[in-house]
DNA sequence: TAGCCGTGGGC
DNA sequence: TGCCCAAGGCT
């Protein structure tokens, strides 16, 4: 890598860290001594969910399951129960999932090195890389659509991001990785913290922002250019993720299993009510416990 | 790989 | 009001 072009990296970096030593946030997961546990579960959380709505779950979470093996000990219905309404309830699931493997495989510990996060039912690339980071210092580029926004308006002079490319986006944040298995940690989630509080996707605060004066976006004077949005998702209202939810906040809600007309009367739609519970059983966040009666898993 | 998978808050 | 967005992952 030519020297000035380490040179301005450096300085890119530098300016994220010190930005995220004055403005970071003070959140559970930053705390001293924070188990990697606890970075696990929160990571699971946030995949889709603001801060906000995952902290008060994370805390009730983490003081009924400290451990990976306390999880694994419990049905894994407790977990979508206790899981509420953050949505995406087979996280939930996973998570199950995921305190067995870990007692299982691993003693018991969450493991500390990429390959064997990856290897953990609903850890991807992202989630993976934030818990060896954050939880173990280990210094890997962590890429989400914080950071991937941030890049793309600060270093390639785009609106915004394209499609998640992890062949583009892993080496495009690798570029800017300090040496330091420190820095690099810090600014990992400095990237991540100004894409959240400052380089936000609708209204960017670019006057409180530390790359201002090296924004390629802002130097290029904000062009308009025809990035790929993104698929727009389909509406909510009437569908059959709306339906699925409505049958699990039922069974949320029930103490022991609940017989088919019940459930039925959360979703008017017959054959969407078929398709929806359905779903649900192939997922295995409902059971069948008899005939005509379902309950969580 | 594009589509699917919840829920709630902001504008 | 309706749409967009939120520390993704899976198939």
């Amino acid at each position: 890598m030519p020297a000035e072009t380490d040179s301005a990296a450096r300085q890119f970096a530098t300016r994220v860290i010190d930005w995220f030593g004055v403005h970071a946030r003070d959140l559970p997961w930053r705390r001293p001594g924070f188990p990697p546990w606890g970075t696990l579960v929160s990571e699971f959380m946030l995949q889709q969910t603001p801060v906000v709505r995952v902290i008060p779950r994370l805390d009730e979470w983490l003081t009924r399951w400290p451990t990976p093996a306390d999880l694994a000990a419990a049905p894994a219905g407790d977990a979508v129960r206790a899981w509420q309404s953050l949505g995406y309830p087979r996280r939930a699931l996973n998570l199950h999932a995921c305190a067995v493997a870990i007692t299982d495989r691993f003693d018991g510990a969450v493991p500390n090195d990429v390959p064997a996060l990856l290897s953990l039912p609903g850890v991807g690339d992202y989630t993976a890389r934030a818990v060896a980071v954050f939880a173990f210092g280990s210094r890997h580029p962590v890429v989400d659509t914080n950071v991937r926004r941030v890049i793309a308006r600060a270093v390639e002079a785009q609106p915004d991001a394209a499609a998640p490319n992890a062949r583009h986006d892993l080496p495009a944040m690798a570029a800017l990785l300090p040496a330091d298995d420190d820095d690099a940690a810090r600014f990992n989630a400095g990237m991540m913290e100004l894409g959240a509080l400052v380089c936000t996707a609708r209204s960017p605060t670019c006057e409180r922002c530390p790359l201002a004066e090296v924004c390629a976006w802002r130097q290029a004077g904000y062009p308009a250019t025809d990035v790929a949005r993104r698929p727009t998702q389909k509406r909510y209202e009437g569908s059959d993720r709306q339906a699925r939810g409505a049958i699990l906040a039922v069974l949320r809600a029930s103490d022991g299993a609940v017989p088919t007309h019940v459930l039925a009367e959360a979703v008017p739609d017959a054959a969407q009510f078929g398709r929806a519970l359905a779903g649900l059983l192939k997922d295995g966040l409902v059971t069948a416990t008899a005939d005509d009666l379902f309950a969580l898993p």
